[in-house]
RNA sequence: GCCCUCGUAGCUCAGUGGAUAGAGCACAGGUUUCCUAAACCUGGUGUCGAAGGUUCGAUUCCUUCCGGGGGCACCA
């Protein structure tokens, strides 16, 4: 990935190089693993250090603090010269590199020199894979509240940063648009319609009670008038009995109502979809297997299950048998009444995803859907082509929302919710989306609405754009011919601090691999927090505007990679870096 | 009962097969003739839930147990 020794990659590969030499040296006919490099936090232990001796020790038939020694010496003796001053073996077998102020202004060219784009691509090109990611996927009967707020947030960053590291990814949206839950929704939105005009129409015991609904209904009015009036006024107050052609027209207009709403309050999250796959579609198309009156993706799934013996049916419904690939029984795809499960929908829909040539799939569930995991797997693994590792499914924790630390129950229902407006409305988006993804996905995270709501220190997305906004406002300063972006280095000494936020620097592209590897974007939201700790810490001790025309310009270098950095890596997370606080 | 997940400082949580386990908050005190004090510095506590196992080395991996949360529909 890079052919110079001035970052941790290009460190590592000589260290392996030579490490590779000294065995072959030795007559040992073994491979080392891979050198590995960490940032120690004790300075007496060097400003690199690795354990590569100790992991080879054992296969190479030495002993580790002789191998270290041996690694240390043949690596200074090349490739080591011009960028290490000293090594010193350490402890059970430790190998601490003491760098050069060369290798810390080698670091800083690199990183000027490559800008915007540091960081970007580190995924090795054999690794890089054709990716779907689905998120939210909510159905749209109603608002998205706080816990989408949380999935949309995290799946976003992850979109991002998996796409930055190398990957070719499509964001997808899955709109349950199909089944009982919908008719429900029809349902309610029709009593509501019929309240409003004057009838005593009651939203289902099941339905949803929300007063969005209300509004919703004003809509509709306003969109067609009283064009229903007459079917309800023949079936109040029991919607249930409404003609199956009118709910449908009140549901569907409903759905298009609600799906506006989710891509508005997406986008003002800044939470963009590439493809929006509503699940009615996945029912549409002839039948061309004949297979039990279902056409489309459906159809076909059917076909591709009945194909590999595992369909059967009892007690009037067709069963599918899961158990087969690890499930805890056998479940539903077509109910007694002849009506598909949800169930069946996203087989289907996973099989449209894998036939759209997607080498690999996420899907982001909320915590409600774990127990459906493992049906879903073995589904996917009784398709062809029974591949169970293309398929990756993330359970997202939920969010408890607090308010003066006392928790604030949710129910979609009874319409007791906080939306996903209402948390932009109270918090702005910045704080939302850092605070969002602040935690492992896979934990609970507490969100307090007052603490977020205060605009000062206890809230650590200014602690991040706050170190932004203070390199704008140096760089703002610089005097003319201070060095324009890009210029030569200046050979000035390196001082502490601007050593440890080189190091800083230096980690960046490995927290993005980590991050993109472990879907887990909490790692650059950590890296970003201390990151900005060491500048504020660098600009506490170093003054940028100096007296010396080197010093200024060796600083302010320093600065515009600390500011392209942050800002990549907020970008990342959906944050804004402002120039200016 | 079965499955998943979490258990780390007073609180909220990071982290890791390595050398003395971290951060924020909270609490106390200090720093500004100087590029943004939304900052910095100084104060300290841990049986890493418990017990076994693997390892040169385990908080990390494996097993069992305990505790919190979630899930176990012909709802989605």
């Amino acid at each position: 990935m890079s052919d110079d020794l001035y970052d941790l990659n290009g460190l590592a590969a000589s260290l392996q190089a030579a490490l590779d030499q000294e065995l072959a040296a030795g007559g040992a006919d073994v491979d080392a693993p891979p050198v590995e490099l960490d940032l120690p936090a004790r300075p007496e232990h060097g400003d690199v250090t690795t354990n590569a001796a100790m992991v080879t020790a054992r296969r190479a038939g030495r002993a580790p603090r002789d191998l270290a020694e041996a690694l240390g010496a043949r690596w200074m003796a090349g490739a080591g010269a011009g960028v290490c001053e000293r090594f010193e073996v350490a402890g059970p077998g430790f190998l601490n590199l003491f760098l050069d102020d060369a290798w810390y202004r080698g670091a800083l060219d690199r990183l000027l020199a490559e800008g915007a784009d540091y960081g970007r691509g580190v995924l090795p090109a054999a690794r890089r894979l054709k990716m779907n990611v689905e998120f939210v996927s909510v159905n749209p009967t109603g608002p998205l509240h706080v816990g989408h707020a949380r999935y949309a947030s995290y799946g976003d960053a992850l979109c991002r940063i998996l796409a930055f590291v190398g990957h070719d990814v499509t964001r997808e949206f899955y709109v349950n648009d199909y089944g009982t839950q919908m008719t429900r929704f029809g349902q309610s939105l029709a009593a509501r319609y019929g309240q409003r005009l004057g009838l005593d129409t009651q939203v289902p015991d099941e339905g949803y009670q929300g007063a969005y609904l209300l509004e919703l209904a004003d809509d509709l009015i306003a969109a067609v008038g009283d064009r229903y009036r007459d079917a309800l006024v023949a079936i109040a107050p029991d919607v249930t009995a409404l003609p199956v052609d009118v709910l449908a027209e009140i549901k569907l207009w409903g759905r298009d109502a609600i799906l506006a709403q989710f891509r508005a309050t997406l986008e003002r999250l800044r939470v963009p979809f590439d493809v929006w796959t509503p699940e009615s579609t996945l029912y549409e198309g002839e039948d061309e297997s004949g297979h039990r009156g279902f056409g489309g993706e459906v159809g076909k799934s059917l076909a591709d299950l009945d194909g590999e013996s595992l369909l059967y049916e009892k007690e009037g419904a067709v069963w599918l048998s899961t158990t087969r690939y690890g499930d805890d029984k056998d479940r539903v795809l077509i109910r007694q009444t002849g009506d598909p499960t949800y169930f069946l929908s996203d087989i289907a829909y996973h099989r449209d995803k894998m036939d759209r040539g997607f080498e690999h799939m996420i899907d982001i569930w909320g915590a409600d859907h774990h127990g459906y995991v493992p049906r879903m797997k073995a589904a996917f693994t009784a398709l062809p082509p029974h591949d169970p590792d293309r398929l990756e499914l993330i359970i997202g924790q939920l969010v408890n929302l607090l308010e003066s630390g006392e928790a604030r129950r949710m129910s979609k229902r009874r319409g007791d919710i906080v939306t996903v407006d209402d948390l932009i409305e109270a918090i702005g988006v910045d704080a939302a989306r850092f605070l969002l993804v602040g935690r492992s996905h896979d934990t609970t995270l507490d969100l307090d609405i007052d603490l977020a709501v205060q605009q000062n220190n206890q809230n650590p997305v200014y602690y991040v754009q706050y170190a932004h906004a203070r390199i704008c406002s140096i760089l703002r300063n610089l005097p003319e011919g201070a060095g324009p972006e890009g210029a030569a280095v200046p050979a000035v000494p390196v001082g502490p601090h601007e050593r440890a936020l080189l190091r800083a620097l230096a980690r960046f592209p490995e927290v993005l691999l980590a991050a993109a590897d472990q879907r887990a974007p909490h790692r650059l939201h950590g890296y970003l927090g201390e990151l900005a700790a060491e500048f504020h810490v660098f600009y506490r001790h170093c003054r940028v505007l100096s007296d010396d025309a080197d010093t200024t310009a060796f600083r302010a270098g320093v600065c515009r990679a600390v500011r392209t950095t942050l800002a990549t890596g907020l970008g990342l997370l959906g944050v804004e870096a402002p120039e200016a606080m």
